[in-house]
DNA sequence: CTCATCATTCTTGTATACAAGAAAGTGTCG
DNA sequence: CGACACTTTCTTGTATACAAGAATGATGAG
């Protein structure tokens, strides 16, 4: 039987995943620097297959390259941050508007499995964040649009250790709980623009949200 | 006097563009082999800086790199297509609603002249074709979310060796320029919903203008 | 004549050597 | 004591050598 393992990955890609997920992860900071040849000597390989991974953490927005003074950890302006959570927001909405057109069975299910996982765990803050992420990511698959579920993963990805300090915020994760509720609802009523219209101020960083964000980044020490 | 040259760009980066700039022209046809030494001696260095090029170009979706055996042109499938311009519709549509919110004079002004360019052109396909990248552009710009408009004009980029076949279509200059003029009107206006409404349509490809794309894309011979 | 197997050739993947620019440390002079 | 120039060290950028997997072509059997 063959298995068309189209998952094969390069060196490159897997370093680069692993470099990412540091990152995402909150292992390595914001500024901070990339040195190639402790990395090299970390994933015990050479040079080579680091800096292409390097090259593809660069036009992921990952990792900033200055020629000829080493790759650092991006870190994001809180005008950018501000601008990408605002795109954010407008995909999420997005996902929603389509989930809600064209949801099917088995999406229906996934969407309240997550829902219900969220539920389970609303005690713990980093719990709560891990299944939030994972409710996030059902409705971008049942967007159907492939395409937008990337880029939607991808951002928030990118996000990610910055997202990570919002949900400290007292009471932040119960209302994100009874949103996602009203999300879901609404989702499964097939009322998009009513979906849209929750998830977007859900996601967006806004008021308060937004100055407490500054707040913790500026604890992050992010240059 | 300083200048802050922060437009300084590693090799890899300078011959990205010089690739890229193939790809979105038109000049390297989807499905399209790269191999690493043609390109090595084309721009006379060594293999080392192409694949950290290729490498970036995977990442930005342009190319398609199967482990072991080398890089291709990224051919997109008619449903991927779909999905692209689906979003990118949407990234427009955003655009606009921003766009009219907070809509500077600086750019009104080049918004209109965008579009003056784009009227005194409409008689010719190939320059419309350019000039109503520069209107579209100009939109992303007015939006006030430089990572906004980085995305849109990043996918953009990657939709320009469709997008082109486009514009052949009979009457398609037309509706398009009449199109921008009431988008143009709706911004100016502060209109933003009115303009994504409009701006949706115009960008997304639907009904027969898909099947148009698909036919066109046959013609190309991607794979 | 067609298909399968093996040898050959070509291409990619990785390490390493070397070149060159940046950073850091040292000493001297004002 | 502080600033500046110089030297040394370290890091990145690039080419190249070699290893190993894929594609190609030849040869032989059915």
């Amino acid at each position: 039987m063959m298995s068309d393992d189209a998952s094969a990955l390069s060196t490159a890609q897997r370093l680069r995943q692993e470099i990412e997920n540091d990152i995402a992860a909150g292992h390595l900071m914001p500024g901070e620097r990339l040195d190639e040849v402790s990395l090299a000597n970390r994933f015990h390989v050479s040079r080579t297959p680091i800096r292409e991974a390097l090259q593809q953490l660069a036009m992921a927005g990952m990792v900033e390259i200055r020629p000829r003074r080493g790759a650092v950890v991006a870190s994001l302006t809180p005008e950018r941050l501000y601008e990408m959570f605002e795109v954010m927001a407008e995909l999420e909405a997005m996902c929603c508007r389509l989930a809600a057109r064209r949801l099917g069975p088995a999406d229906a299910v996934a969407l309240e499995k997550a829902h219900r996982a969220c539920e389970a765990v609303r005690q713990d803050h980093d719990a709560y964040y891990r299944a939030n992420e994972g409710f996030h990511k059902a409705i971008y698959a049942a967007s159907g649009n492939d395409f937008l579920a990337e880029q939607a993963r991808q951002l928030q990805r990118r996000l990610q250790p910055y997202r990570r300090l919002q949900l400290r915020v007292r009471n932040r994760v119960q209302n994100s709980f009874s949103e996602h509720e009203r999300i879901l609802a609404a989702l499964m009523a097939g009322e998009g623009e009513e979906a849209a219209g929750i998830m977007r101020p859900h996601v967006q960083v806004q008021g308060e949200r937004f100055s407490d964000l500054i707040a913790s980044l500026k604890l992050m020490g992010a240059a």
